[in-house]
DNA sequence: GTGGTATGATACTGACCGGTAACTCTCCTG
DNA sequence: CAGGAGAGTTACCGGTCAGTATCATACCAC
């Protein structure tokens, strides 16, 4: 069926990886700056969840992806659900880090903060290759409740709105956790909607939508 | 692992349906106004997929739902990919058949129209129950870009999209393909964010900022 | 050198996947 | 009553899934 379409990758899993010639075994190995197993894995799996999706993407494709095998995962992982909430992890340290950044070259003017993380976003949602946020996508295919991805999820996702509240508190509008809402879901309704109508679609107008929106709001004073 | 976790499904599937009495055999059939192996086929299917996610349920899963078998399914569908694409197709139909009798209860008043089509959404996406958007969801999981579903997707949203601007229009916003994207984006947005921060999260202000947002423009005039 | 650690390679398990074949039964229609 | 359509049943196919066991190899620190 069409589902597991990762036929181009899976192909490679044929092809003799490491081959011995002449009896002489196992030829280019510990290549002094190869990356350790460990973060070729990490970072093959982090590509192919995002491009592909999660449960589009089996085991045995990230280890062959990070020329590497199966054992070396499970060695470094231990299991695939937790390589996923590892992923989460991740991306959620490296979003407040550009975030931070972000903030503090505008001090104290969290109306320009605010506007540069819109900017952030615009460029993000014009990357053709973008498909959206790894969170809320897998907030939508990974539906068990208890799956240790989704603490990461609501986590990140609540340290968003309270960080917009914030903001917004200080910007002083009147209702700040409305227009932090408000500027939740232009962020959000962006991000998924590159999925759907690319990047010419809806997702082309966040920057002004949420300007707007500030004005309106702080207008309404 | 975890991520296959519709066990308590798969468990009816080694219980004996339609046992066999004292010999006699295939019971319960044909109730007379049961509805046929298609239709419960189809309407298991279109929970399931919306619940749990296309590739967490499998045809066999779907076909002891609908109390009936695998056979079935596959006579009354080409494949798993076209019952998605149908699944998706019927929800498309229902969408517009809604949205239209609720534009026709406002005839041209624009304004009321955009306004029902938001307290619709707002109902929707206070539901706890609910998962977002089916189109979208299916866009995030299946990532093949010639998938049968992809085209009823993009299409659907096109419509909305153009929908929007056409309501806009007539509404004589300074600029209507501009507001018609932001408030596609609050929709898109609304239905994501059900999926990670719950019916109390920013969807709940769906209908504020739908508002907020058409007076901005308009008074931009 | 020796030993520990990381890695590679291969084979395997049991379960599930989408999809098909062949046969039986039931009921409606003519 | 005959026949055909719809539906149920069971068994099967090849392939993939996540996860494990076992052994061999390369490297580094001592």
């Amino acid at each position: 069926m069409i589902l597991t379409g990762n036929s181009p990758v899976n192909q490679r899993l044929n092809m003799t990886r490491n081959p011995r010639i002449n009896g002489q075994s196992l030829r280019r190995k510990r290549d002094a700056n190869r990356p350790s197993a460990r973060k070729r894995i990490f970072d093959t799996a982090s590509e192919l969840f995002y491009l592909k999706g999660i449960r589009a993407v089996g085991v045995e494709t990230i280890a062959a992806e990070a020329d590497t095998t199966k054992m070396s995962l499970y060695r470094n992982f231990p299991s695939k659900d937790e390589l996923v909430a590892e992923w989460l992890r991740e991306h959620d340290a490296n979003f407040w880090k550009t975030w931070d950044a972000m903030a503090s070259r505008h001090p104290k003017d969290p109306r320009r903060q605010i506007k540069a993380a819109f900017a952030l976003l615009a460029k993000h949602v014009a990357d053709p290759k973008a498909r959206g946020c790894p969170m809320a996508n897998t907030a939508v295919e990974l539906t068990e409740k208890d799956h240790p991805a989704r603490k990461v999820i609501e986590a990140h996702k609540a340290k968003l709105r309270s960080r917009l509240v914030q903001m917004c508190t200080q910007m002083e509008a009147p209702e700040p956790r409305l227009l932090a809402d408000q500027l939740f879901l232009l962020m959000e309704g962006a991000q998924v909607t590159t999925q759907t109508l690319g990047v010419r679609g809806p997702a082309r107008s966040i920057a002004r939508a949420a300007k707007m929106l500030i004005d309106a709001n702080l207008r309404a004073s």
